[in-house]
DNA sequence: GCGACAG
DNA sequence: ATCTTGTCGC
């Protein structure tokens, strides 16, 4: 593969992001009040017609405490990547099932900051909308996006699917306690566990479920993320931005100092 | 009270 | 997520 790197002074971003203080929150009591109220914010509808590059994103822990997020430009004609950044931020904040955002949700922000490819959508390692108050990491990152975002879990955190037939493509609806529909469980390749996906924010369930079939490459997770989860692993421990060894693969590990 | 529980 | 060796399969 081949990557283009540049600049080193101010940051061009693709895509204006802004937090709006969505993820402070000092407690869990007071983190889990704010979703409540953020999720009335969520638009859930849309789609995206025919998508020409998606960001992909996923998160890093280290050892010291920080939060090592990957993100990356991916081009869906020719399955290539595009662009490829890393943000490194200190965690504050504890792995509690349901409070994930407000642990990782700030270093998934950096990175897509850094992108300075424009993207169609985002797909997040995470849960969109199938989460107990509607508000996984992909839907509460996706209110700060300009553009459709997209939630793909490797495990279910709530609700209850079938099992989707062994074919690839197969796929059974994720519903609630009230039967209804909050995602998809999709056995995005043979012989794999399911993936649990579902809506973050400006797209429907349908139009999630779409974007994601259009972004599988023969691995379980959609290239993107697929993607971001190996940049991450590669870049983690080890300085941003570093020169490249040669038996690494990656020509180098771009992003924030 | 007892399980379930993204990453 | 992370801690970790070998192992089965394409």
């Amino acid at each position: 593969m081949c990557l283009r790197r540049k600049r080193s002074g101010a940051q061009h971003r693709a895509m204006e992001i802004e937090d709006g203080g969505r993820f402070a929150a000092e407690t869990t009591a007071k983190a889990r009040a704010l979703q409540e109220r953020l999720r009335a914010e969520l638009v859930s509808r849309g789609s995206v017609r025919a998508p020409r590059v998606l960001a992909g994103v996923d998160v890093a822990i280290e050892a010291s405490g920080h939060a090592l997020a990957a993100a990356v430009a991916w081009e869906v004609a020719s399955g290539e990547l595009r662009e490829l950044r890393c943000a490194r931020l200190p965690l504050r904040f504890p792995y509690v099932p349901g409070l994930l955002a407000f642990r990782e949700g700030p270093a998934v922000l950096a990175a897509l900051a850094l992108l300075e490819t424009p993207v169609d959508a985002v797909l997040i390692d995470g849960a969109g909308v199938a989460h107990p108050r509607g508000l996984g990491l992909a839907a509460h990152v996706g209110l700060c996006l300009p553009v459709p975002c997209v939630g793909v879990a490797k495990s279910r955190l709530c609700g209850s699917a079938a099992e989707p037939a062994p074919e690839p493509g197969a796929w059974t609806p994720l519903l609630d306690a009230e039967g209804r529909r909050m995602g998809t469980a999709l056995r995005s390749r043979a012989r794999a566990g399911p993936l649990f996906l579902s809506p973050g924010n400006r797209i429907s369930q349908d139009g999630a479920l779409a974007l994601v079939l259009a972004a599988l490459r023969g691995h379980r997770l959609p290239e993107p993320i697929w993607h971001a989860d190996r940049l991450g692993r590669a870049a983690k421990g080890r300085a941003l931005d570093a020169k490249a060894t040669p038996s690494g693969g990656l020509a180098s590990i771009a992003g924030e100092g």
